[in-house]
DNA sequence: AAACCCGTTCAAAGCGCTTTGAGGCTGGCC
DNA sequence: GGCCAGCCTCAAAGCGCTTTGAACGGGTTT
């Protein structure tokens, strides 16, 4: 059933017809609910691509996934953040259209997607510090909206990022305060944005304990299980020893205390251990009242319906200023940190 | 730039342009590299929207993740899911649209994305023993692939799937092969089809080796960390405790850790643990020569590949009969299954 | 030289919708 | 009774592409 025969079985106009599903004043109320019921009755909805064709909207939002070339990992903080995202889309019409992009493709790509226009505005993920999509995306004059930021752009663009630096400044200090001389950083890949902000926060924190930062402690990767386990075993397995750990995700956090406890460590006693928690739907850190890890945690689906939101009015307004958000954070003491041990 | 310019930039009718960009037979090979190298320099992609309702080929797949309104969760195995699927649909043109629907208005759902036409084919995930949507789908003859499979339904239809029960059975088996009598298993969501199939082959097994299950022994939930970690908890302070337990994921199988661990307990040796693995890239199971967890592991990312080929296939061939497939399992022995205690 | 044919190219219709600009009908007023 | 608003409704154009059916021109055949 399309518009033509719905408004031939209605003996009404097309013009008619789709007015009165679209909520134009032009028609008559009793027309309209005559119109509404027959398409109901009929199952009838508008075919998108000829109303996007149209309308020049495409009801869609791209989300571009970098895909290095070498690691060919998908995040998985991504199903939660596409979560809540989704949930804005779909409650306003929207449609999201997602590609796993080769990052050496990438430029192409959003040129691509712009032209062939099958999308009204782009999310775009992990942000590099000198991200050349933001230029890019600019110049192209599609929406777009970073998740997290890109500190060494000055121009403004729209954004959604947690506090990084001072959320690891607070993990750090934490530990600090419990008499910790000896710290790691265990943290994610420093050439996406986040990590370095990251960074830069732990290091902050050292500092103003009037610590320095021993650099084989600091270790920077894609942040799996093993990748915590194995770094954390070479920290623990040195001459000299961390006595604590900041650790930039949950999932590295579990490789960590499998290292620790394999080597009969008590967590929290023997060694202390403090995280980023993105309160992934699988991965909760315990409950509110009882976190297992200690643990800076900040939503990710959260972030990701901000996102979304921020995008569709910045679709529907294209030259308002910029828009920025933090998502807010909370810090939780759990059982994996307690006072340095002697010595 | 449109077809229209670029055709009149050539000098060229639309209709020469457009045959030469899609390879027709119809236009000499000497105006085809003409009309390529102009396409090529103007920088010119066709309108996917406007080619779509010319074709009637919407050149998208759907995936619809159903979210149970009371859990909201999204399955880890999403994202490397996803990522094996878009690495085939990027290779033929095709984008990935993606909708996260509650599970009460999946049906319509199904039937407004027919009607609209913005896809031309489905991945279901997630189904159930008895998954009224396969039905619904052929009715509706919009192409489908199943992830897994839907065990009740008598009729044909694409679907790829691992042997569930027999992954379950080996794994099982090589637990009472070790001597274990008292095992328990703890299983994702058996309203699920792969739920209720792994646990089959864990019955399997147990009977083949004469043994009974213990109810209080086997629970069904969401497969999350914490969910691990209270099942095995629960079923080691019973008065009775098995000796080793069944696991449906290896998020699950962390929780599990946890809590043997903060017994004092020696995976291996106190408990043993067997565990599926979908091989998740940012989880994964330790190296091949070495995993961490004894395990039967399956490529979800493969699943997707998989999933994607089949369903091109069956746009490119509407009529074929169901094709159908299984992924390999690979069962790999690591450090969490040991002999039985004695007792 | 006429007839034919093949290789190229073209104009125009159509995909299903929105939207513009125009027209028809009704009732109220003079 | 005639006229004008004001409310509804309509025909048709247009979104950018593909594809049908026709036409064109140059070479080959008879």
């Amino acid at each position: 059933m399309n518009l033509k025969q719905l408004s031939e079985h209605l003996g009404l106009s097309q013009t008619t017809v789709s007015r009165a599903l679209n909520g134009y004043p032009e028609v008559s109320e009793k027309t309209r609910q005559k119109v509404m019921k027959a398409a109901r009755e009929a199952n009838y909805q508008p075919n998108t691509r000829a109303r996007s064709l149209a309308t020049g909207r495409a009801m869609a939002i791209g989300h571009v996934i970098p895909v290095s070339t070498q690691h060919e990992m998908v995040n998985p903080i991504f199903g939660d953040f596409v979560a809540g995202a989704g949930e804005v889309y779909s409650a306003r019409g929207y449609d999201m259209l997602l590609s796993l992009v080769p990052d050496r493709d990438e430029e192409a790509f959003y040129r691509d997607l712009r032209i062939k226009g099958n999308v009204d505005g782009i999310v775009v993920h992990g942000p590099r510090m000198a991200d050349p999509r933001i230029g890019l995306l600019d110049e192209l004059g599609l929406p777009f909206v970073v998740h997290g930021r890109a500190s060494e752009v000055t121009a403004g663009y729209n954004y959604v990022d947690v506090s990084n630096v001072r959320a690891m400044r607070e993990a750090t200090t934490h530990l600090t305060d419990l008499g910790h001389r000896r710290i790691g950083l265990i943290n994610g890949l420093e050439t996406l944005d986040f990590g370095n902000r990251r960074r830069r926060g732990f290091l902050e924190a050292l500092e103003h304990a009037g610590l320095t930062a021993n650099p084989a402690w600091m270790t920077s990767d894609d942040m799996t299980e093993a990748y915590g386990f194995d770094a954390a075993n070479a920290m623990l397995s040195g001459a000299e020893q961390p006595t604590a750990l900041v650790v930039s995700s949950m999932i590295t956090a579990l490789g960590v205390r499998r290292a620790v406890e394999a080597r009969g460590l008590i967590l929290g006693r023997d060694i202390s251990v403090v995280t980023f928690d993105d309160d992934l739907s699988y991965l909760r850190n315990g409950t509110d009242a009882e976190p297992v890890f200690t643990a800076a945690r900040s939503s990710v689906r959260e972030a990701g319906r901000r996102v979304a939101d921020i995008l569709m009015a910045r679709i529907d307004a294209p030259l308002a200023p910029p828009r920025t958000e933090m998502i807010p954070y909370r810090f939780m003491i759990g059982a994996t940190s307690g006072p340095a041990p002697d010595g």
